[in-house]
RNA sequence: GGCGCCAUCGUCUAGUCUGGUCCAGGACGCAGGGUUUUCAUCCCUGUAACACGGGUUCGAAUCCCGUUGGCGCUACCA
C-alpha cells in the first residue's frame, strides 16, 4: 500500500514553528517510503479561519521547500462529505441530537468537579429518536480504546471517560475531531504523524472511525517544541511563526535543519543535513518521546554554518533589502556581503554591522584608545597612519598597497597602537573587518576624511 | 479534579529495545589557549548530566516497582 501522510494545518495564525516541523516530519515519513504528502487546510472554523493566514501556511512550506502532492484540499469544501456521513450515524442511530444547553452542561461539569470525576457528557438524549435539533453527538459505546502509537507504544484510553462526543454543531458545521476522521479516511491517510497535543483526540478519533467502519492508520506522535520555560511554544513566547524567522534572517535550510534536530537524531554524529539527506536518514524510531526546547542559540549556529556557505551573489541577494534606502549598486552589495560574511548570525544583523559603510561613523573619542595608550599616542599614531595613506595614489588605494606600505609601520609602532585606533576611526565600532579591507571599499577620500575627523575629535 | 504523556550535561541529543566495551560520547553555549590586524571567523583544550528511592543481577543510564517533577489534553476551537 502506497504511504500516505498529510500536514494539516488550521488557517487561524500564522504558519507556526511547531505545525512546520510536524509537516517537516510527515513530509520526510513519506517521501523516505516513496509515498505522498498532502496539504489540507483545516478552515471549518469559519469565523476565526483567515485567507492571509493560508497563504502565510501555503508560503512557508514552499519556502522551506516542503512541497506537497496533488491539490490543497480545503476542509470546507468537503461539507458535503462530512454531511453524509453525519446523517449514515443518525440513520444508523449511532449518533443523535443533543438538546441540552451550554449552561446546563456547564453546571454538569461544575457538578461533575465536585464528585472529582473526569468531565464529560453522558447525555439522556441518545434514548429519545423524537429530538431532530441541537449538536449531534456520537453514542459512545463504551469499552476500551487500545491503539498502537509508533513512537509511544500502545496506548490504552477508557472510552467511558470520553462521554457522548459532538460530532457537529448541525448537518452543515462539523467539529475538527470529526471532519479529521472523514478526510483522512476518504484521502486514504496510511499514517497520522502529528503534534503529541493531539494524542488525546486519538481516542475521540478512534471512536467515530469505528462507527463508521474506516481503516484505522497508523499514528505517530511527535513530541512537542517547547518554549525556553518548557511549556508548550506559543504566541506569548514570540518569534513563534516561519514568517517571523524568515524576516529575522534566517535561511530555509537552516531552519529546516534545525527542526529536523528538534526531536529527531540520526544513527551518527551528523549535523548538518540537506532535505535530500534527511529523506534519506529519516526514521521515525529515531523520534524522541520527550518535548525539545528551542534554542536560538543553536539555530543561529547552523544559520551562520549556511551563510558562510554562500555564494557572494546570493548572499549579496539576502542583504539587498535592508540597504534599500542606500541605492547601492550590485558591486557594492556583492563587497559589503564579501566583507561580512563570517560575522553575520542572522542577515537582519548587517545593518548594524556594515552601517558605518554608508553613513558616518558615530562613536565616543575615548573608544579610538587602544588598551594604555593615551589620547596623545592614539592620536600621533593616527597622524601616522594619515601621512602614509595620503601618500597614496588614489587608483591604486587597495588591500595590497595599503597593507605594504601601512604594516611596517604598524609593525614598528605596535600593531594595536596604530590598527586599532583606525579601525575605530572608520568604523566607529570595536568589531569590524580590518581596517585595511574597510579602507579599500570606502576609497582613499573617505579614507582620510575619517581618519581626519577622529584626529580633530580628540583634545 | 480527571485522563494521558514524558524524565541523560544549561540546551539539542548518543547510549536504553539486545544489562558489562559508559568513572557516559557529539553539538550549541560558556571558559581558557593558539592563528590573525582588535573583535569575530578558524583550530585546540576544558566545563557540565544518567531526577529520587527501592528491587532484580556478579554487574543497571540501560530491566521492574514506587516517588517526585514537568508537560499536554480535558470546547457546540483546531
Amino acid at each position: 500500500m502506497k504511504i500516505k501522510t498529510r500536514i494539516a494545518p488550521s488557517p487561524t495564525g500564522l504558519f507556526h514553528i511547531g505545525n512546520a516541523r510536524t509537516a517537516l516530519f510527515s513530509y520526510l515519513f513519506a517521501k523516505k517510503n516513496h509515498g505522498e504528502f498532502l496539504l489540507r487546510i483545516e478552515d471549518t472554523d469559519i469565523e476565526r479561519s483567515k485567507k492571509e493566514y493560508e497563504d502565510d501556511i501555503i508560503n512557508g512550506l514552499r519556502w522551506l521547500g516542503i512541497i506537497w502532492d496533488g491539490e490543497i484540499i480545503r476542509q470546507r469544501d468537503r461539507a458535503p462529505k462530512h454531511r453524509e456521513y453525519l446523517e449514515k450515524l443518525l440513520a444508523e442511530s449511532k449518533a443523535f441530537y443533543c438538546r441540552h444547553t451550554p449552561a446546563e452542561l456547564a453546571q454538569e461539569q461544575k457538578n461533575q468537579e465536585l464528585e472529582k470525576i473526569p468531565f464529560r457528557h453522558d447525555c439522556q438524549h441518545k434514548y429519545d429518536p423524537e429530538i431532530s435539533d441541537g449538536v449531534i453527538r456520537l453514542k459512545n459505546p463504551g469499552g476500551k480504546i487500545v491503539f498502537k502509537d509508533l513512537i509511544r507504544g500502545e496506548l490504552i484510553f477508557e472510552s467511558e471517560l470520553l462521554g457522548d462526543l459532538v460530532l457537529a454543531k448541525d448537518l452543515n458545521t462539523p467539529l475538527y475531531n470529526f471532519a479529521v476522521v472523514i478526510d483522512d479516511a476518504e484521502m486514504e491517510i496510511t499514517h497520522v504523524i502529528r503534534g503529541d497535543d493531539h494524542l488525546s483526540n486519538t481516542p475521540k478519533q478512534i471512536l467515530t472511525q469505528e462507527a463508521l467502519g474506516f481503516n484505522r492508520p497508523e499514528y505517530a506522535h511527535l513530541p512537542l517544541i517547547l518554549a525556553a520555560d518548557r511549556s508548550k511554544l506559543s504566541k506569548r513566547h514570540g518569534g513563534t511563526s516561519v514568517t517571523e524567522y524568515k524576516n529575522m534572517g534566517y535561511l530555509p535550510q537552516a531552519l529546516l535543519n534545525f527542526m529536523a534536530l528538534l526531536g529527531w537524531h540520526p544513527a551518527t554524529d551528523q549535523e548538518i543535513f540537506s532535505l535530500e539527506e534527511l529523506i534519506q536518514e529519516f526514521d521515525l524510531n529515531r523520534v524522541q518521546k520527550a518535548g525539545a526546547v528551542f534554542d536560538k542559540e543553536k539555530l543561529d549556529s547552523i544559520n551562520r554554518h549556511y551563510i558562510k556557505q554562500l555564494v557572494p551573489a546570493e548572499l549579496a541577494k539576502h542583504i539587498a533589502p535592508h540597504f534599500i534606502a542606500y541605492n547601492l549598486n550590485p558591486e557594492q552589495l556583492i563587497k559589503t556581503a564579501h566583507l561580512f560574511q563570517d560575522r553575520l548570525n542572522r542577515f537582519s544583523e548587517i545593518k548594524d554591522l556594515a552601517g558605518f559603510l554608508f553613513d558616518a561613523p558615530k562613536y565616543q573619542p575615548e573608544l579610538l584608545n587602544w588598551k594604555n595608550s593615551s589620547a596623545g599616542e592614539t592620536k600621533s599614531n593616527l597622524e601616522t597612519a594619515l601621512m602614509v595613506l595620503e601618500k597614496l595614489p588614489i587608483d591604486s588605494f587597495n588591500i595590497d598597497t595599503i597593507t605594504t606600505e601601512l604594516m611596517p609601520v604598524a609593525n614598528k609602532i605596535g600593531r594595536g597602537e596604530v590598527l586599532w585606533p583606525l579601525r575605530v576611526a572608520l568604523s566607529g565600532l570595536d568589531k569590524s573587518p580590518s581596517p585595511f579591507e574597510i579602507m579599500e571599499v570606502l576609497g582613499k577620500a573617505e579614507s582620510v576624511a575619517r581618519i581626519k575627523k577622529a584626529i580633530d575629535k580628540i583634545k
